[in-house]
DNA sequence: AGCAGCACTGACAAAGTTGTCAGTTGGAGC
DNA sequence: GCTCCAACTGACAACTTTGTCAGTGCTGCT
């Protein structure tokens, strides 16, 4: 007992959620689909994110393999994160996941549905 | 500030992560997809949750329309759970993220992978 | 030297999730 | 009547995740 969900796992797609879920992990993700960002520029296009969070989440997804951290020399300090080849492998799985959560949207505004197409059937 | 990220969800991702993330859900989803089960053979079928959790779950997805309750009238008190059509269509969701789950493992066991192929770039 | 910016860290608190445990309703069986 | 089982509920504690806030090196600018 006392194991944390990522401990346990015996479905994949636990495996999966353990690596996606988080408050701004799917946000980040998004913004990196277009190309490498630096901490900052990530930071300014997530108002709402945290300075710590962000960075905690960068470095799990980074240690999940699905980023990248690459830090150039010499200069002041320039981290810029990027997808991984694997973690570009993620993006077909995100774009389910968003065309889902749109029809579920359309479906059920108000998270609750009565099914009522095809008529009553009780 | 203060509320929650179901609230908040300004990506269809974070919809869907919401309605399939929860320590037990993948679980219960995985068993219903054979067909509908009663509340206690789900709870036989799963013996690490904890019948709470389990009611808990079942009832938040029968909210968000992709489960559904069937109670049996007269007998002693026989309720099913099944699969709403809407709920089907997570299928292909789930399928998605299970292989990648599975592909994810096979890469990288270790929750630590370095991108080798290439060669050294460093 | 003083200030600002970037990348990052750590202590602590608030919020959210899950687990533990006890209790309720209602019917079946003895 | 008593006990058992199925489905379900509620109070509370433990754990996890997220947020708040302050601080560290290092560099560049003036």
């Amino acid at each position: 007992m006392g194991v944390s969900k990522k401990e346990i796992s015996p479905c994949p797609i636990d495996v999966t959620l353990s690596v996606i879920d988080g408050r701004w992990k799917g946000t980040i993700l998004w913004r990196l689909l277009d190309g490498p960002m630096r901490t900052n520029e990530l930071r300014k296009s997530i108002p709402e994110i945290t300075e710590r969070m962000l960075l905690r989440h960068l470095r799990e997804m980074t240690g999940a393999g699905i980023l990248e951290r690459h830090q150039e020399q010499g200069l002041p300090l320039r981290v810029r994160y990027s997808l991984t080849p694997h973690g570009r492998t993620l993006v077909p799985v995100l774009d389910v996941l968003c065309s889902w959560g749109r029809e579920h949207l359309k479906r059920d505004p108000s998270t609750e549905a009565e099914e009522s197409s095809g008529g009553p059937s009780h």
